[in-house]
DNA sequence: CTTTGTGCTAACAACAATGTTAATCAAAAC
DNA sequence: GTTTTGATTAACATTGTTGTTAGCACAAAG
């Protein structure tokens, strides 16, 4: 393997780069079938001929990205699931907010998969068992924590796949119907931008009361 | 306006509605860019020309049913701030059950409504104003109503706008979410299909106690 | 300096999807 | 019964989108 690179292939690596990522931001923002060969050639600011230099053809790419997203859904679920060495009070407000934290990261992310996942079930047959062992360990992990802190503490004794659920559907939400959330809320008082750092302490509270904790 | 329709009249809001019916679904299911009119009509089982000649272009057809679904997002927001006749707990619980059943009733219309929103969110400009009006109203008297039960009982001092916005989290994610979250608990017992149900509780349950009513 | 390989372009080909039109058919109006 | 009206069809036209190919430019290798 050469150390140093040719000049054709620096090159090639930046624009079989820029037309990835050109590709990744219209796919994750339009879908599949929203996203169009052409506009991401213009976006990465070369032919469209290039894209098929590179990548033969959009489904292929697509399922690249499609594979390379699919990889961060575990992320996306399980961040919210905390460090096991932590407290139980740490460890929840640590994971809801580095849960939280990584989808304000991706904020695109959680639409694509669902829209991606619903057009072909199947995509999640790849990683189901994967997921599910994960989930499995995970959450039994969870569980005792949260057994042992209501047996000794007054914490309440609650289902730790509930909990994972609640987190990840207080997160997500605000990103996937933000546009929405904001007339809602922008226009009542006029706080706008800060709606986001206000749910992500709300949603810490509402898990922490929600376990009794504190 | 005639009592009676002729055969004609007839025939023809019989394939005008079969063609409304097969758009709505392809619509709803693929969004704009997904759905094909060629399919539309041919799940409707009429040549795709009759597509055009009831509803011109796919645009028309395709905005005539944006406009009847953002009509039912009020529904899809309020519906879950409960009947202000019914003491606190009744009200919420009714509240948090009626937009899950709504919901649960209009799986497909989140992902939609999220989607072609984000597709063009100034789709929303027409309905804003009547948006906030409704929010704050609703909001207002679920607001006094939730500070008279935390000056009579214990119930919590809580933020109406953050308790609506949790119970639609909640209650859209498991629909927005279905195959993952299937494969996520489906497999870790065997409680196929009553995940719905069981969240359905779960959610009133997590309210009512962020509430700390009861 | 020639040859080889490769990134790149422009033009074209193929196909799918939207939209149109002229002609047909049957029921309704007269 | 003739005419008219409107639903329906098949065929066509158009455009957008994907994918291909022949050739050019130019650096690297000999």
């Amino acid at each position: 393997m050469p150390v140093y690179m040719t000049e054709q292939q620096n090159a090639q690596r930046d624009t079989e780069a820029l037309i990835l990522q050109a590709a990744e931001k219209e796919f994750l923002e339009k879908g599949y079938s929203g996203a169009k060969t052409t506009t991401i050639a213009e976006a990465a600011g070369v032919t469209h001929a290039m894209f098929h230099y590179y990548f033969r053809t959009k489904d292929k790419l697509f399922e690249k990205i499609v594979a390379d997203k699919l990889g961060k859904l575990m992320e996306m679920m399980f961040s919210a699931i905390g460090n096991s060495d932590l407290p139980l009070k740490e460890r929840i407000v640590q994971g809801v907010e580095r849960h939280f934290d990584f989808v304000a990261a991706n904020p695109l992310l959680p639409r694509f998969i669902f829209n991606e996942v619903h057009n072909r079930p199947e995509r999640l047959d790849g990683i189901k068992n994967n997921m599910i062992s994960m989930a499995t360990s995970l959450l039994d992990n969870l569980q005792s924590a949260i057994d042992k802190d209501a047996s000794i503490n007054k914490c309440r004794h609650a289902d730790a796949r509930m909990v994972l659920l609640d987190i990840i559907s207080l997160n997500i939400f605000p990103f996937v119907a933000q546009p929405i959330v904001n007339v809602l809320l922008d226009s009542i008082d006029g706080n706008s931008g800060s709606l986001l750092e206000m749910r992500k302490k709300e949603n810490v509270k509402t898990i922490l009361e929600k376990l009794n904790i504190e």
